[in-house]
RNA sequence: GCGCCUGUAGCUCAGGGGAUAGAGCAACGGUUUCCUAAACCGUAGGUCGCAGGUUCGAAUCCUGCCAGGCGUACCA
């Protein structure tokens, strides 16, 4: 059940006649913000007064009057400049949640038509470990894959892993020479990695031995522009000064930012300098560089040694992957990786080529798209394909495989001009993908503390495993603390508060991502994530174990109560406040998906828990003043605890009976 | 330079044409003979970055400015 779309319905026969289309103006009725204004209002009166040259109070009281809800709604009122107010009636309403209560979906509504999504999300490179900033796309991925396969969609979920890339190149020049082979033996996912830390820092260490000279250049023109601009006299004229100043300051801030650069790099020089070891094997590897691009390219060719390496490296990146996959619940209907397309890459480009959407320009293949300041490059001038050239050929391979109707593709913001430029090339590339609704779900930066991006204190990127560790330790002091403060002693047992940390330290740290709106920043904060009230996850369990402490306590059979379809009473304000948010499922999903924005289904599941604890509060439920009002307020704690628990299964949280 | 994003309470963030701008944390004050006080109820706290404009109505849309982040032809 959708009221909304069920009010819009009868606001749409009520507008016949009135206007051509009514689209627009059904998108004003909406659930009221005070409830003094009743459950929902539709606003649209005074627009359309405006249109009409009629009064928008006329106009108003003319729609109420058409309106058709009485079996839905007492009478409407019209209120201030031409607001519609609608209360619900408390009868209906518990007609309805006895009708949630009857069905195993809690009363949510499928989509019509169901589509077909693809969604793309997590696509670590498998060749290091999983750090900080794989979480927001594996979690929102995970959720958006789970809700649409709940409305009724076909989904596919896909990890594009990067399994191709230069990264598993250095892992074959460290393994070729810097292998440690006992080590290898016994953990060999731990050697590989140590493998592509040590390639990774000495390509590094020439890298910025080369930049370094550039990089002092630009330093010392970018001081004497500064300097020029700080010579300027002020001419008089207000304007032509405050560009002045602001070119300097500009200027300065530039400089600043140059300086910093070189200062890193500077640092990351006299790391390796100052250790012997380390700067021992890289005096021995000048070259490395370009050795391990040199390896790189001999796996691309099809080099028998280097694909031999590669498929024997594979298997263990995967299992590595998959220890923090199976932790955190994630699964996937495919994983195809880049190498998966590689056959098809050149084949891509040609035809691209053929049907004149791309073009040669300095010696690569470049699509050029209308109102794109750079075009997407599918060929470099050495004949190496890109990450442009994967994703067409992965989209070419999902419509011939799936014929989606969308793809949404979970990955950072800093890559929304990549995919401007993907999906406009793939749009002209062929018919049948203009019509296809490829999105980039796009998401901000996890920031530590500082503001700045979520590092150690050492500046090294946060591993996932260790995240994971500390929130589920950080949980496991809650849940300690507050089980032995409980007034009647410990009740849980040591092994079983390990499993509540782990879910409850998951659940925040999966929650805390969710609920903020994905397009901004967000500050990542073990303290708060972990915090019993607010809008947490673990708040939300609080209020899924406390129902289920009632059952208990009360000694309910809760499935048999169900079976007997007894009546809903509504009649304290708690009562019917919480099963109207109850009844509202079904709207915070489609306004969930409609954006493919977890937040808005996080701020309702807070609303439904904290309507929950003021009806848990003011009415007592074992200890109901009659039999009736006891087998309903266990009924409205049932449809609660399932609507809680549905919810967090979509955002892919667990629940635990007791906290 | 150009493009995208962000700026809302002390802090972290919702809300993104509709009535008096919300929540949590922090602060202050109440509530436990009663189903989990990991809770509830209340008080205090705001030029919604600034300035114009559009509108019956702007935190929300438009323009300009200020501040920050990110991106910007052969990495992904």
């Amino acid at each position: 059940m959708n009221i909304l779309a069920e009010l819009q319905n009868r606001f749409r026969t009520a507008l016949q006649g009135l206007v051509d289309d009514p689209t627009e103006l059904l998108a004003m009725v909406r659930p009221s913000q005070d409830p003094k204004f009743g459950d929902y209002q539709a606003n649209f009166a005074m627009s359309l007064g405006k249109r009409l040259g009629r009064p928008p109070r006329d106009v108003a009281t003319e729609v109420a009057a058409r309106l058709a809800i009485d079996d839905l709604c007492d009478p409407p009122e019209v209120a201030g400049p031409g607001f519609i107010n609608l209360r619900l009636k408390t009868g209906w309403l518990a007609g309805a949640v006895s009708t949630a209560l009857a069905s195993e979906r809690v009363g949510v509504a499928t989509a019509d038509p169901p589509r077909t999504y693809v969604v793309d999300y997590s696509s670590p490179n498998v060749a290091k470990p999983m750090h900080v900033g794989h979480i927001r796309s594996t979690v929102i991925g995970d959720v958006l894959k789970h809700t649409l396969r709940f409305l009724g969609h076909t989904v596919i979920s896909d990890n594009h892993i990067g399994d191709w890339g230069t990264q598993f190149g250095m892992i074959i020049y460290g393994y070729k020479h810097f292998l440690d082979r006992p080590a290898y033996e016994s953990r060999s996912v731990e050697e590989l990695g140590r493998l592509y830390r040590v390639v990774n820092r000495l390509v590094g260490y020439y890298a910025a031995k080369e930049s370094l000279p550039k990089l002092r250049e630009q330093i010392e023109k970018q001081r004497a522009a500064v300097a020029a601009q700080a010579q300027v006299v002020p001419s008089g004229d207000k304007a032509a000064d405050k560009n002045a100043a602001k070119a300097l300051r500009r200027g300065e801030s530039n400089l600043q930012e140059l300086e910093a650069s070189r200062a890193a790099l500077a640092a990351s020089i006299a790391e390796i300098d100052h250790d012997p070891h380390l700067s021992k094997l890289a005096q021995a590897h000048p070259d490395i560089g370009r050795d391990v691009l040199a390896e790189t390219a001999k796996l691309h060719q099809g080099d028998a040694e280097n694909l031999k390496l590669w498929s024997e490296f594979l298997p263990a990146c995967l299992a590595d992957i998959e220890r923090i996959y199976q932790r955190l619940g994630v699964t996937f209907d495919v994983t195809l990786g880049e190498s998966f397309y590689h056959d098809r890459l050149a084949g891509v480009v040609d035809d691209l080529l053929k049907r004149k959407i791309a073009t040669i320009s300095d010696g690569a293949v470049c699509v050029f798209n209308e109102g794109q300041a750079a075009p997407l490059i599918i060929r470099k001038q050495d004949g190496a394909f890109l990450y442009g050239t994967t994703d067409l050929a992965t989209i070419q391979y999902r419509v011939e495989t799936w014929s989606p109707d969308a793809v949404l593709y979970v990955v950072d913001h800093r890559q929304g001009l990549h995919f401007e430029q993907l999906f406009a090339a793939a749009k002209r590339w062929k018919p049948e993908y203009a019509r296809l609704e490829l999105q980039h779900i796009s998401f901000g930066t996890v920031l530590g503390d500082d503001g700045r991006p979520f590092k150690t204190r050492s500046g090294d990127t946060v591993g996932l495993w260790g995240l994971l560790d500390e929130a589920v330790r950080r949980a496991h002091e809650v849940v300690s603390t507050g089980d032995d403060a409980k007034p009647g002693g410990p009740e849980i047992s040591a092994e079983r508060r390990q499993q509540i940390a782990e879910v409850v330290g998951i659940g925040a740290l999966k929650y805390a991502d969710l609920a903020n709106n994905r397009t901004s920043d967000y500050t990542f904060s073990y303290d708060r994530m972990l915090a019993m009230n607010g809008n947490t996850a673990t708040y939300m369990q609080y209020a899924y174990a406390r129902v289920l402490s009632i059952f208990a306590r009360g000694g309910v059979e809760i499935g048999a109560l169900r079976e007997q379809a007894a009546a809903i009473e509504l009649g304290h304000p708690a009562e019917r406040g919480l099963a109207l948010s109850l009844l509202q499922f079904s709207e915070a999903l489609e306004q969930t998906m409609a954006e493919y924005r977890p937040n808005f289904l996080t701020a309702y599941l807070f609303e439904v828990a904290n309507r929950y604890s003021t009806f848990f509060e003011q009415c007592p439920v074992l200890k109901a003043p009659s039999e009736a009002s006891r087998t309903s307020r266990l009924l409205l704690c049932d449809l609660t605890a399932r609507t809680l628990k549905q919810g967090l299964a979509l955002l892919r949280i667990d629940v635990v009976d007791k906290m």
